[in-house]
DNA sequence: TTGACATATGCCCATAAGGGAATATATATT
DNA sequence: AATATATATTCCCTTATGGGCATATGTCAA
């Protein structure tokens, strides 16, 4: 058995780093609102500067995906970002976020710490001073 | 060129649903804290009840990316969680979570909207009857 | 209809994945 | 030292990737 193809979900379709560009560039938004636009191939290609078949291909995979969706405009196709499916890698990764937040409640804690004492030894008779 | 190597980043890493499986095991703490435990590799293959060379081969890939760590102990080797790398993963998906944030809140609104309408159709003297 | 433009597809290549099974390595036990 | 236990490594095989490039398909314009 080989590697399970990159269209069975969105996490295999993310691995791809240009995949995630194009993901990237088809969230920006001219209105600055966040929402994602539809954008055409032509577009993308010039954005991102890779060849037109590559840009093409990548779409495919991540049409399949339904990571984007498009819709034919006259002789261009205009694709949108589908947010659903990042869906299940958001709720996929949530669960472990708790990890690095006790991580970091850990270290923050630890360095407060560490700034009480330093104060406390600069100047013992005032560790509130700043 | 071929596609990029398992071990390049988390996002190949975690492509492989065995291997997000691993790091799931790994994520159980008996305590219930779900801080991440320390687990060999036996208890892995026990626990997901695939062959040893498999385990110990996604580990291995878990291993390189950083997703896992790796402590001798005895004959054993104590395998755990690290949080940083799929923080990499988090951050990049986070970027998105507006996305179905704004569709929620529209799909949510709608909502209400319509259960208001038909509560007033039913019952136009008394909308909050419930 | 013919031609320009926009996008998708097909083909070839080098590369490597992931499973299976056998085996090597390391460490503890007797 | 010899053996058992825990884990990693190697080899083989099938499958599919992603890039490059050429070309097919679809659509608008003259």
């Amino acid at each position: 058995m080989a590697r399970s193809p990159t269209t069975t979900d969105a996490f295999s379709a993310i691995a791809e780093p240009r995949r995630r560009e194009i993901l990237g560039a088809l969230a920006t938004n001219d209105s600055g609102g966040g929402g994602g636009a539809e954008r055409d191939v032509s577009w993308l290609v010039e954005t991102l500067g890779w060849p037109q078949p590559q840009v093409s291909k990548h779409l495919g995979v991540l049409l399949e995906v339904g990571l984007v969706t498009v819709v034919r405009k006259g002789r261009r196709r205009m694709y949108s970002l589908n947010g659903e499916q990042l869906r299940t890698v958001y709720d996929w990764i949530r669960a472990f976020e708790q990890l690095w937040d006790h991580k970091l409640q850990r270290i923050k804690a630890r360095a407060e710490q560490l700034e009480l004492k330093s104060k406390l030894k600069s100047n013992p008779t005032n560790p509130h001073q700043n």
